[in-house]
DNA sequence: GCTTACGGTAAGTCATGACTTACGAAGTTG
DNA sequence: CAACTTCGTAAGTCATGACTTACCGTAAGC
């Protein structure tokens, strides 16, 4: 039920940068939004969007707050994606399966 | 590069529910909007969004075309996925060890 | 050939959400 | 305790995009 919250989080460019950046580890608002284009509230709100949908952790450490990716959280949309990727090729096997089924009665 | 364009289709809840219809196998424009709560206008329009994103192919027949999943397109999704995933895991392993040699020097 | 099914496109409306600046709360430092 | 840093939230603007109806091309059936 979370992937469609996940999936639409991560669906935005400033986000994916943002995850981008915590690839190599936790870091506070202020690193993040020096990194990037966008201003410090803007970051923030990304942040509570990503945080919400489970893919993001936080640790306070005096005034500051580090955010970190969470494993947990991208492996439901791993397991939706990996589960639609099953159906996806059998459905493709099927179909082609009856394509040649209708050619060999032509 | 596609995957951005990926994950942005499948951000709309519209054209994920089209991408499960299509699940089954293809089908034509008309049954996908007789199963889903819009318009058949906006059903082509969302087609072209994801046939854009490389994750549906078509097939023309007589006057209807034929929408079916492809399994590439998705395929660029998943990887960028389990890269994540596994630089999310790194990165939670590199942070656990530091955060317990800190334990350890206090 | 004329009508009927199928589907893509144009144009217009309306809601959502990604930004900004301004402000306030909480903790640290001198 | 006063100044400063760090960050979240409120309010307002503006662009994007998800719908609708209306229209036009194209293939099939009588």
């Amino acid at each position: 039920m979370t992937y469609e919250v996940a999936i639409a989080a991560l669906a935005d460019p400033s986000r994916r940068a943002i995850v981008d950046v915590l690839r190599r580890g936790p870091a506070p608002v202020g690193d993040l939004a020096k990194a990037l284009p966008i201003s410090r509230p803007a970051v923030s709100q990304h942040l509570r969007v990503l945080s919400d949908a489970g893919l993001l952790t936080v640790t306070q450490h005096g005034t500051r707050r580090y955010y970190a990716i969470s494993p947990e959280g991208l492996e439901e949309l791993r397991s939706y994606l990996d589960h639609l990727w099953d159906d996806a090729l059998a459905a493709f096997r099927d179909n082609a399966v009856k394509q040649s089924e209708k050619k060999a009665n032509k």
